[in-house]
DNA sequence: GTAGGGCTATCC
DNA sequence: GGATAGCCCTAC
């Protein structure tokens, strides 16, 4: 176990924190603060640091201002009104009548249910959500902040990854490794190193 | 239920 | 023509 001296105060962005400590239900999934706590408490033995809180919103900012305006599409990107868009339909999928060629990997156009952009309301939705349950729990999520919206888990899920990329966060396996390196700097490059 | 990849339309 | 956004499919 590493030795180092305990901080006041510890500043960690909940969300966009990996899992450290490698815990299901998968090894992309953020952990939630209290996740994040029981792992400084394991890696200093219990003694060494105690984190007295997190912070949510900084006092000398607004807390969408610093972390949220970066997720946030700017205003008028790609928010016109979009045209009818379909996708191809599968056998699989219930609404397939008809025969498709063995082996083919076309089906048949069918109009999509919704069809709209994200706007900034739904974007800031999502990433509290995301800030209060952690990623991955996407039908929880649905159920506390998007009741009564079109957006389904799937959505939820999907619109959080696109949000990482224009983020320039990787959505594979290095993302462990990115968000380790932003963990440890959260404490400071000098504890870092002498972890 | 979720993650990851595929597909289509749109933007630049 | 490549990059991106959003929805859908499929494996686990």
């Amino acid at each position: 176990m590493p030795t180092i001296e305990p901080v006041d105060e510890v500043e960690i962005w909940a969300s966009i924190l990996a899992d450290p400590l490698h815990r299901p239900p998968s090894s992309s999934t953020i952990p939630l603060p209290s996740q994040v706590e029981d792992y400084f408490n394991y890696v200093y033995n219990n003694y060494a640091m105690k984190i007295d809180h997190f912070v949510a919103e900084p006092q000398d900012e607004p807390w969408r201002g610093r972390y949220l305006g970066e997720l946030i599409p700017k205003e008028n990107w790609r928010r016109g009104p979009r045209v009818p868009r379909k996708r191809r339909i599968f056998p699989s999928n219930p609404t397939y009548f008809g025969d498709m060629p063995s082996g083919s990997r076309c089906g048949k156009l069918q109009r999509r249910i919704n069809n709209d952009h994200w706007t900034n309301g739904e974007v800031i939705k999502l990433v509290e959500g995301v800030e209060t349950y952690g990623v991955g729990r996407w039908t929880k999520l649905k159920s506390h902040y998007f009741s009564k919206s079109v957006r389904d888990p799937t959505h939820l899920k999907d619109k959080w990854r696109n949000l990482l990329r224009a983020r320039g966060v990787p959505c594979n396996s290095e993302r462990k490794v990115v968000f380790s390196l932003i963990f440890y700097t959260a404490i400071s490059l000098d504890q870092f190193h002498r972890i």
